[in-house]
RNA sequence: GGCCUCAUGGUCAAGCGGUUAAGACACCGCCCUUUCACGGCGGAAUCAGGGGUUCGAUUCCCCUUGAGGCUACCA
């Protein structure tokens, strides 16, 4: 027995072993070009878009080829957990219909044959892995003082710019089996330690799918596959889970492009071939300073994914406006394929952008104010409701029980027209949209009171439940023309003086006498959902107005 | 300090050595109009700076500047 070997007993003694774990997960048997692609976040804390981001890039890299996706864990850092966190991915995933086809429930049970999809549950194999690149004198027990936290990692990296040192070996990379027992005998506990074969002198390439071929300093550090209580941090359990897992395609943030190297050198000294890198850019955003900066938790509400449900945006809406960010071919595809779902369009791998996206809200809105004109009135009334039940119960109530003025109210210029409206672009936003329906007009800040009052008593004294659109106007019209008004827009124009206003003027008056807004859909539509009495009321009311 | 990534209008961006430098959102103007919208037409607006290479650079190379990342027993 060789001496790695006596130090890999005395330090892992028993255990499964590398050759029995390689049995359990044999390669996944592929058709030519389907990729497998995972979600692998660490819980933490909520969804952040940034999170969200590659997780939709994998997820189309593996529905458009056929592929799979799957969903891992990385919780090994157990100090960061968040107790919700899991909970909320699960929600976020589902509710955007980009669920993954392998993973972990909630109660504990894995789906699918790679599990479990959990790191912390993974500890016996990366303990494996490690045992055996100790055996191999790949890798040492280190018994040092642990870096941790701000402070000491700050310090340890100001000593390190002062001594300009290229290689960052360990001084444990060489005790003796002698040393590493009388430690052990001690009862300390010990990280284990990649013996890096390089000395800071070697270069490295490797290819990202996005931004090509990337040159960089090959890894020269002792760097940590096992942390002292035997979970892993980062590296070793990326290597080790996404080739047992089998992952074609790694999509990240770019913020690991800087320590690819030290996972080569890992896959490497693993015996696995280097996986396939894909590093997407992080979000942005332009504060209310005008300055670029990243999308921020703490400060930017879009940061979490929750939020556009809490907004009653349709999941269409964020996906295509993420797709379109992405890849800016999709746009093209939309105007082409107005009908078709977004899941039909394929988009290329190299077309993802290199440049860190600023987040724009007004663009997601257009996306979204198309998406929902196209939407039948019915079913944004049922929309409406679902959500108000979730997040505005007092809301869903009076919804539900005046269900036909507000089916009325969603139908409005919607059903059919070949251009229906576009003022809704979340569903948030239609309680103030319809602010009529909730409330009577509060008559505020009338520019021309005395026209105003004049004209709606006329118009409350000759009014007729209109049954059209065109009856309704006809009679505004007539209404309008025996008070002065011009009903001719082009006599109006040649002669202003000669009149009280046009038509124009005169639908406003009515429109802030019904519903207190200065503009929205036709008032037929509004008067039919509203019913006689109360428009009377409202007329009434304004009618009334002392001067 | 070292290493890495990125740089076209306000925003998302097309462009792969020769273009009047696409398109979308936003903005402005006009038209349509039976209000408000929708829609149509038009406008303003971009290659960070400096060197090369080339007959010719937005495009290729170098430098500078700027922005960001990594340099943890975080991910």
């Amino acid at each position: 027995m060789n001496n790695y070997q006596k130090i890999a007993d005395l330090i892992f003694p028993g255990g499964i072993s590398v050759d029995e774990i390689l049995k359990k997960y044999p390669p996944r048997k592929l058709k030519q070009g389907q990729e497998v692609t995972r979600f692998a976040p660490s819980p933490t804390g909520y969804m952040h878009i940034g999170n969200f981001f590659p997780a939709f890039i994998s997820y189309n890299l593996a529905k458009q080829s056929d592929g799979i996706f799957y969903l891992r864990f990385e919780d090994t850092d157990s100090k960061r957990e968040i107790k919700e966190a899991k909970d909320v991915i699960y929600e976020v995933l589902q509710k955007f219909d980009v669920f993954p086809d392998e993973y972990q429930t909630l109660d504990g049970i894995d789906v699918g044959n790679y599990g479990p999809y959990v790191q912390s549950q993974r500890a016996e194999i990366y303990r494996a892995f490690a045992k055996k690149l100790v055996s191999e004198g790949k890798a040492f027990p280190c018994f040092c003082k642990k870096t941790e936290g701000k402070e000491d990692v700050l310090q340890a990296r100001q000593t390190k710019f002062d001594e300009d040192d290229e290689k960052e070996y360990d001084p444990c990379r060489d005790l003796s089996f002698e040393e590493i027992k009388s430690h052990i005998d001690n009862g300390e506990k010990f990280a284990i330690r990649l013996k890096t074969k390089n000395d800071g002198s070697q270069r490295i390439k490797f290819f990202d799918l996005i931004k090509g071929e990337i040159e960089a300093k090959a890894n020269s550090k002792d760097f940590v596959l096992l942390k002292n209580d035997g979970i892993p941090p980062y590296a070793f359990a990326h290597a080790i889970d996404d080739t047992l897992m089998g992952s074609t395609i790694v999509v990240r943030g770019e913020e690991y492009i800087s320590s690819t190297p030290m996972h080569i050198e890992l896959f490497e000294a693993l015996g696995f071939k280097p996986t396939c890198y894909c590093h997407n850019p992080l979000i942005w955003k332009i504060d209310e300073s005008g300055s670029k900066r990243k999308i921020s938790k703490r400060k930017d509400p879009e940061a979490d994914m929750r939020f556009y449900f809490s907004q009653g945006y349709p999941k269409e809406a964020v996906l295509e406006y993420l797709l379109n960010l992405i890849n800016s071919g999709f746009e093209i595809w939309r105007k082409n394929n107005p009908e078709e779902d977004w899941r039909q369009y394929h988009f290329g791998i190299k077309d993802i952008t290199t440049v860190a996206p600023v987040f724009d809200l007004v663009k997601l809105n257009d996306i979204s104010k198309n998406i929902i004109s196209q939407i039948r009135g019915e079913n944004l009334y049922q929309m409406w409701l679902e959500w108000a039940k979730e997040y505005d119960k007092e809301l869903s109530q009076i919804l539900d029980s005046d269900k036909e003025k507000f089916v009325k109210l969603c139908v409005m210029e919607r059903d059919d027209k070949p251009k229906p409206r576009k003022d809704i672009y979340n569903l948030k936003m239609i309680k103030e949209y319809f602010s009529y329906a909730f409330e009577r007009p509060k008559l505020e800040n009338l520019a021309e009171k005395q026209n105003f009052v004049d004209f709606i008593k006329a118009y409350l004294a000759s009014f007729v439940m209109p049954t059209s659109n065109e009856e309704w106007f006809e009679h505004i019209k007539q209404v309008a023309a025996q008070n002065g008004y011009a009903v001719d827009n082009k006599l109006y124009k040649q002669n202003p003086e000669a009149f009280k206003g046009n038509i124009a003027k005169a639908c406003l008056f009515a429109r802030q006498a019904i519903t207190g807004q200065d503009n929205g859909p036709s008032l037929y539509y509004i008067i039919d959902a509203l019913g006689q009495a109360e428009t009377l009321r409202r007329l009434k009311i304004a009618a009334e107005l002392k001067i």
